[in-house]
DNA sequence: CATACACGTAAGCTTAGACTTACCGTAAGT
DNA sequence: ACTTACGGTAAGTCTAAGCTTACGTGTATG
C-alpha cells in the first residue's frame, strides 16, 4: 500500500503551515493586492513576500496577474477547494466509522 | 487589523506540512494504529513515528488511549473539522466575491 | 531617453526541524 | 522477581527553509 499525497496537497498544508504566507494568504483572500501592498503590512522585507508568493502560487493558493509595473495578487479557488476536498475525505471517513460504531453499540447494548 | 492565525489551525497544517506526518495521519486515519504498527510501514524510525504523533496529538489531530502496553492512535475530529472551517471561511469569501463581481457584469454589461 | 518605481532572483546566513542512536520507565508474560 | 515488549524522551547531526542585502529586468513617467 502506498501512503503517498497527491502534489498538490503536498505543497497547499506545506505553504499554510508557515506563519508569515498563512498571513498573506488571508490578506490576499480578503482583497487582491500588489506586493507592495502586503510587504508594507508585514514585519518581513518585500522580496521574503516574493518568496512567499512564489511558494503559495506553486501550490495553486493564489493567482498574480499583471497590472502595469505591479503585479496583482489574488485568492485562487483550486487549492483551497483541492485542500478543502483532503480534508473532507478524512472528515466522512471519520463520520462514517463513527456511524458503524454506533450501530453496533445499538446491536449490543 | 491584526492577521493572525489561531493556534489550532497554524498548528495544524504545520503538522500536515511534512509528508511523513501526512502518511501517518491518512494511516490512523484509515484504522486505529500503535506505534510500532505505524512505525513498521514507514521508512523512519520508531522514535521519528513517536515524535511525529505528538506534533499530530498538539495539533489535536489524533488521540491516543492507552492498551496495555501500547498506545493506539485514531484519528480527532476537532483537528480536522478547525481546518476545514479555517478554508471554508476563505471558500465561501471567494465565492461571494465571485457573486458580487458577476452582480456588478450584470448591471454594466 | 533618463530616471524612478515595482518586482523577481541570486547569494549567503542562521535557525528550525526531521532523523538517528542511546537510554529510561512501564506493562505483560513466564 | 526476571525478562521481554512497547513507547516516550534526550542528545546530537544534517538538511531544508525563511530571512536579509544586493543586483538585474521590465514598465511607467518627466
Amino acid at each position: 500500500m502506498a501512503y503517498v499525497s497527491l502534489p498538490h496537497e503536498a505543497g497547499g498544508f506545506a505553504a499554510l503551515g508557515d506563519g508569515t504566507r498563512r498571513a498573506i494568504f488571508e490578506m490576499v483572500a480578503e482583497r487582491a493586492r500588489s506586493v507592495g501592498e502586503l510587504a508594507g503590512d508585514l514585519p518581513v522585507s518585500r522580496p521574503a513576500v516574493s518568496q512567499h508568493l512564489k511558494v503559495l502560487k506553486e501550490a495553486g493558493l493564489v493567482r498574480d496577474r499583471a497590472a502595469g509595473a505591479r503585479r496583482i495578487y489574488e485568492l485562487d479557488h483550486d487549492g483551497v477547494g483541492a485542500l478543502r476536498s483532503y480534508l473532507d475525505q478524512f472528515w466522512n471517513q471519520a463520520l462514517a466509522g463513527f456511524k458503524a460504531a454506533a450501530e453496533r453499540q445499538e446491536e449490543h447494548p
